[in-house]
DNA sequence: TCGATTTTGATTATTTTTGAACAAATCAGC
DNA sequence: GCTGATTTGTTCAAAAATAATCAAAATCGA
């Protein structure tokens, strides 16, 4: 039992349990104590797990990526019809944005045999579409862990930078009134989406219609389209303006 | 029994167990101690597997979901050395860059509960830091696939946005001439993160010192330190130059 | 065949790893 | 705060593995 198995093994347990113990791992591995913290040290030393009295916890006991995927399977039947429908409007040859919202990700499983260039700020977005048929274009900036995206100044110039034909965005609320985010961040970057796309899609369940939440950052005439399972009484209130509305089941 | 046929046989053993023993290897093979260390010590130079006291390890056995990892475990133990070393001088409150090489990749490991910032066009690298103490800034434009990485003009446009105080870069090649590198892109965008940072270390393993290939795009004065495991014969030519050496092994 | 080179093995010295003992630091309870 | 128990760091010693050196054996090329 080298030091390299037994690091592997240690390892595997804080994997499984979340943490370890020094007098634990010591009867388990049959290795004196003194040599298990000798291990667990030059772990916390390499950055593998953090040191504990009387033993170690794991560096980072969250495991992001697979929140964002539960909670954009939230209401997934709902998002799916939604950008399957988007998807229709999404062409070979068409240059596109992507937000970083969990229903605009579970557009990629619709587009990626698709020939065209998505840009996006979403880390799960490219991480999704890295290995097909679309080409992918990066916004730069400060990574936001929380929010598994890129955003802030930089990112929006950076987006000012390029036009495209179709942006495909999420939203916190949406009314005849306008759109609205719960924070500045996201605000800002869907702003900057729309006023760089000749033409904007907001995908939006039925939740989002008609709310009004904190912060309103754009008007709804910025807005080309809504693709929205709401129903009529809802979207009522659209009616005296310029927006497509493109219902789905 | 030659040297090949002992090497078949060890990767065969290694392949089914997952690790060897020099001791049972010297008892099945009929050979010396000695001799067995010193095929299983080329194996280890080769990448081929990974040595430790008494024996050796398979390579990495552990598939990451992107398979860049894989790559990157080519001569691991060697890398590893040399980015722990690198490791040792990043501090806290830095702010730092790191390349989109398969030998920077492997720093990540050691550096994942320092409180630093880390900017980089490596998805990869973005991928193993994003839920640690490290705060991470994205280099945006164009996402090269076979490289898992950002590249061209819009991402050397971003670096220059940014000042740090250190750079860990790799290389295909570097001797008193300059650093060499086997394609456009890289060379543009390692010479991008050169200019925007008071100091530069460049991570290569032997097999890349004294090498001048195809493209050079750097003066040697540019760079501040090589961490290195090639020996003394190879380092000679840098001795009427200002670069800092640091050896590892 | 011969001499040169490479490979292998034996011996010794060095390094690494491990465990034990004990002092210092830390924690949990009051 | 204090006290006792636990945990940790330090130092030292033993055991194991390795590196270094040199000699013997095998291989190779002429």
């Amino acid at each position: 039992m080298n030091f390299q198995k037994r690091k592997q093994n240690i390892l595997d347990k804080l994997n499984v349990t979340g943490e370890v113990d020094v007098k634990e791992l010591a009867a388990e591995l049959g290795i004196s104590e003194i040599t298990i913290r000798r291990d667990l040290n030059q772990l916390a030393n390499d950055g593998l797990l953090y040191r504990t009295h009387g033993g170690g916890m794991k560096v980072d006991p969250l495991a992001k990526p697979i929140d964002f995927v539960n909670k954009s399977a939230q209401n997934a039947e709902v998002k799916d019809l939604i950008c399957r429908k988007a998807a229709e409007h999404i062409h070979d040859g068409d240059i596109i944005f992507m937000d970083c919202g969990s229903t605009v990700f579970r557009l990629c499983q619709f587009i990626k045999n698709k020939k065209i260039k998505v840009i996006t700020n979403s880390l799960p977005v490219i991480y999704e579409l890295q290995n097909c048929a679309v080409s992918l274009n990066i916004i730069g900036g400060e990574y936001n862990a929380e929010r598994q995206a890129v955003h802030g100044k930089i990112a929006n110039e950076h987006i000012a930078r390029y036009r495209t034909g179709k942006a495909f965005l999420g939203v916190d609320g949406i009314s005849q009134n306008g759109l609205f985010a719960n924070s500045e961040l996201e605000a800002e970057i869907t702003l900057a989406y729309i006023n760089q796309s000749a033409y904007t899609y907001m995908l939006c369940d039925a939740g989002k219609v008609g709310k009004e939440t904190y912060l309103k950052f754009a008007d709804i005439n910025q807005v080309g389209a809504i693709i929205t399972n709401a129903d009529d009484s809802k979207l009522d209130c659209f009616k005296d303006t310029a927006l497509a509305i493109l219902k789905v089941k």
